[in-house]
DNA sequence: GTCTATAGACAGATAGAC
DNA sequence: GTCTATCTGTCTATAGAC
């Protein structure tokens, strides 16, 4: 359902369009996956940059190639094409966990998880920047379950940090807030591009400054929390090798 | 020293020595500076939720208590408005930077960078959203010169800490990712409290949170980079700072 | 499936009486 | 300085011809 606030346009909520069989024919879904391809990308790019409100349904047709009615037969409203943009970013958010295992190696674990939030980061800026402006607004469109999944992830990742320093592996720390550093060290190179690019002195974020964002990240947080053999330097020092 | 002068025509307040048609010493300009001050409290609040598309100028005058064409007698667009916002927020940013400095300790320097920062997201959160969405919108509507001046702030104290560096009071690290660590992690608990709440299980963040923020976030980042005299424990030691 | 034309609603901004 | 009434433009969503 829609989040009733005093401002939004809520108007009827229709029928889905015809659901035909995913798997049943090949041409006529072939352009309908295509289109709603296109519709997706166009919109990705224009709520990120203008947010919720700010996007025009004609805006999105004009980018996609499309008459705007042709958005409102795969779609059957905005909010319908927003959800969809969230969802097919929550969809693959969860696989940087996937190297947090009780069994794994902290640091080998961590920081391939800041890696791949940091890829993430720079391949997919655009989905990023959608949900940091949904949770900025007050998360008024995250779907509740989405958000339960999100805290639930969260949960069960400080568990096992917290078993890692129960058994010795780590020094103390609230792993939550570790993770809320690490989330918002790796997550601010996709969401405020213009600011790292302005830190930065550059006109857009080359792989190498992702590279050198992640060497920082590892060489402070995860060197202090875990003592790894030779902790002398931090970065580049030569009297440490 | 803050942002100055980005040419908005209205909403001054400074007190003119010369009053002209209106006498009475001041009590008109006390109208004027108290519903200016109305006008921009609700602004702020519906521009951090809803962006500035989202907001109605019509709501803002609704919660500022004022009719809206009152709203248009102060501020003479929509714009207009959402800038003096923004230069609220810049106004009253740099303060955090003042601890820097090329003879200050860095540790404790440092520090208080950290604290300030977090102090400044816990007081100004939704003035911190209002940027971070204009930011994420690619910066639409930020001045120029506004986004010139933070770039040499950067520029500015990243020298510092070079300085500190090569004088061997710090370990190397690129002092430019650092301080987006720096500002990323402090920045995440104003720019997306709802996150923070999740992770953390509150709901609502309060003060001892943001000092666990501060610990963890100087325990890992400023612990690794300044050696200090006993390092063993990391966080929940009995002996710190 | 595609697209034109438009309904219906509502926003930002203004005119002008008080 | 204050406020009602309204103008003007634009948006979402739909109807209905191809």
């Amino acid at each position: 359902m829609a989040v009733t606030d005093s401002g939004l346009p809520v108007q009827k909520k229709p029928k889905r369009g015809r659901t035909k069989g995913t798997d049943e024919g090949g041409r006529e879904d072939g352009i309908r996956q295509q289109n709603v391809a296109l519709i997706l990308k166009a919109a990705t790019s224009l709520f990120s940059r203008k947010g919720y409100e700010g996007t025009r349904i004609a805006e999105v047709a004009d980018i996609a190639g499309l008459p705007k009615a042709n958005v409102y037969y795969y779609f059957s409203s905005k909010e319908e094409i927003y959800d969809a943009v969230i969802k097919q970013l929550l969809d693959g958010w969860d696989a940087a966990f996937k190297a947090i295992t009780p069994d794994a190696d902290p640091r080998q674990a961590l920081e391939r998880y800041v890696r791949s939030k940091l890829e993430h980061a720079r391949k997919h800026s655009e989905e990023s920047r959608v949900f940091a402006g949904e949770i900025i607004g007050g998360a008024r469109f995250l779907r509740w379950r989405d958000r339960h999944h999100m805290r639930q992830v969260t949960q069960t990742y400080s568990a096992v940090v917290e078993g890692w320093i129960a058994a010795g592996k780590m020094k103390p720390v609230d792993p939550r807030h570790l993770f809320i550093m690490l989330w918002a060290a790796t997550q601010f190179y996709g969401d405020f591009p213009i600011l790292a690019c302005d830190a930065l002195g550059r006109s857009r974020l080359s792989r190498a400054d992702f590279d050198a964002a992640a060497k920082v990240i590892c060489a402070t947080v995860l060197d202090s929390l875990i003592p790894s053999d030779a902790e002398t330097g931090v970065l580049d020092s030569p009297e440490s090798r």
